[in-house]
DNA sequence: TTGTAAGCGTTATCAG
DNA sequence: CTGATAACGCTTACAA
């Protein structure tokens, strides 16, 4: 008996390790030993008294506690940048699929695009001790290049890479998209481009984005044309006139191609065509990246680039789950093809 | 000194509270008073000390072992039946929200539509010691109503009712949404309506939202004739004659009226519209529940019933943190009015 | 093969 | 107001 009394134990819990220990009449350390070595050393006998313990009491042990014990919690801190965006969601999905397969719990901190808040929530998934991270933001927001250097664990960048830091990188094929859609548009007869694209700032997709497509160009030169222009939220005039522009330039014969750098752009593009008018696959060629679920019902259906989105999030867990199981060597970049899918927007009537 | 060597320290880790009370030259107590009773038990020149420490070190306290001393972890688990469902995102979004403005952490945890595994999860998120539930699935699936009452820790319902379970419930206001997609089309003459639905299972809200419908009608008896049909995933076929059943019914001069039950619906029905060739506000009047992004753009804009998503997501967290603040009472129930959105497909040419 | 006890990073009780 | 020290639930040397 101390002297002091203890705190008291909350009535009726969760079993601990202790009443299964108490239950079967062995110690703590052998009910641990029959989570964790089980065959290695322990003897049948004492093995099936803890396990019936173990049943009767519905016993399992605490994550948490195993986690502060152990240093490391089978816990993957998963940051998006923004979980409003389907891309997201799809690649999350993905990692989320292969973390519960490796048996990782994946926590999501969503950055609602508050880009500066990139450092809290690294500091955040820390302090639950996750093992790694996968993240689907940076490039705009300080500081967490340093705040991953800080905590020293395994990290995984998917989508936009981040200049200060070392670590796998998983994404589309941006070169390998923008080809496909060039090449498919110019194979309709398209000479006149223009690309869309949200404003670039760092992100590190939309520059890839743009720089295969002036690639693109230039492999064809002399014979196709093309520009860029950064669409805004709100600039709906800058949009017409580019569309405008656009469709002054191209000589006929030859229907003038457009193509979008993403979903976002492409719901833009989509409104800008009601407001004048015009139709998809009838004034202008469309391709757009992202193939979404209402693609189809846009006018005579879009043509997009579909991500292999599942396979995105997949690979990247599966990364970070090699480093963790140890891997060693350089940072290693995977890039996974996108597909084109064909639909009336890019299609001769 | 010890005679056993203990377990070796890991070299450059986190700064731990006994590290700063080392610096400051206090005991581990008065630090985490620091942190815990800072005004009302700390002398000002401790304090100042305690302080200097915890800033030099770049010291925060570890949740892990906060949550397993306090026995609560400031962690909210979240279940959704659907990450892909962008229903379910919205109200994650505000949850999210709602949870970190309390200091509250969400973990997320996506049944991925895989029913069965509500019981898993439950059991997941309890033992990372979460204080309480939102759950944003049930009706099917084993377990789930056990699973949280073992655990003894507060919920909330969101969007699906669950009979066995005394909880509070958050939800768009059913009955008056549909009254006011209802109300609308027959103000624009319509006569006979076509209710589409998911299979009903046991999603209260499918059944809510049907009983609805059936009230509606049966205010204007005599009047206005409806139809309950549920649209099964490959059923094209089903779905078609239903749409043309429904037009076949309509007496001249009175366009009939298909109400959606969600946005999966809406967008077989989009489907189906351009498989029949038929347009949106032309054959027939629409009315659609939930308002989707691409809304606007399938054909003359799709009239759509917004849900308050954002508050929906709010307000479950809020009823969430006031339990675990000690709220005691009956289960509240909370219902949330929807927005009728007008567009093309439900108006007149 | 099994038990003992230290330690993971906190908080809370009790004595000064 | 401050410091020891026992818990929280678990793992893991080390001893037996």
């Amino acid at each position: 008996m101390n002297a002091r009394a203890p705190r008291q134990k909350p009535a009726s819990q969760r079993a601990t390790i202790a009443d299964v220990a108490a239950a079967a009449g062995v110690s703590k350390a052998t009910v641990s030993r029959f989570f964790n070595h089980r065959e290695r050393l322990l003897s049948p006998d004492i093995a099936a008294r803890v396990e019936a313990a173990i049943a009767t009491l519905g016993y399992s042990p605490s994550p948490m506690a195993q986690a502060l014990s152990r240093g490391k919690s089978r816990l993957i801190g998963l940051i998006v940048a923004d979980i409003t965006n389907p891309y997201s969601v799809a690649v999350l999905r993905g990692a989320e699929k292969a973390c519960q397969d490796a048996g990782y719990l994946v926590m999501l901190f969503n950055l609602g695009n508050d880009f500066e808040r990139g450092r809290e929530a690294i500091d955040a998934l820390a302090g639950y001790q996750v093992d790694g991270f996968i993240l689907n933001t940076l490039g705009r927001g300080a500081g967490v290049v340093d705040a991953v250097a800080r905590h020293g664990k395994p990290v995984v960048l998917v989508d936009r890479r981040h200049d200060g830091m070392e670590a796998d990188f998983v994404s589309l094929d941006n070169a390998g998209a923008m080809a496909l859609a060039c090449e498919h548009l110019r194979d309709g007869g398209a000479r006149e481009f223009l690309y869309l694209t949200e404003p670039q700032h760092d992100v590190s997709t939309r520059h890839e984005r743009a720089a295969a497509f002036g690639d693109c160009m230039k492999v064809h030169a002399g014979v196709l044309h093309g520009r860029v222009v950064e669409s805004r939220e709100d600039a709906n005039d800058a949009l017409d006139q580019a569309l405008c522009a656009l469709v002054g330039r191209a000589s006929p014969g030859h229907r003038p191609a457009v193509i979008a750098g993403n979903a976002v752009v492409t719901l833009r593009i989509a409104t800008a065509m009601t407001r004048l008018g015009w139709r998809f696959g009838d004034a202008l060629s469309f391709v757009g990246f992202d193939d979404t679920e209402w693609a189809p019902l846009v006018g005579p259906g879009l043509s997009t680039i579909a991500q292999p989105t599942d396979a995105i999030g997949r690979t990247a867990a599966t990364c970070l789950i090699e480093r963790l199981g140890g891997l060693e060597g350089p940072a290693r970049q995977l890039l996974l093809p996108g597909q084109l899918v064909l639909r009336g927007s890019s299609l001769s009537p």
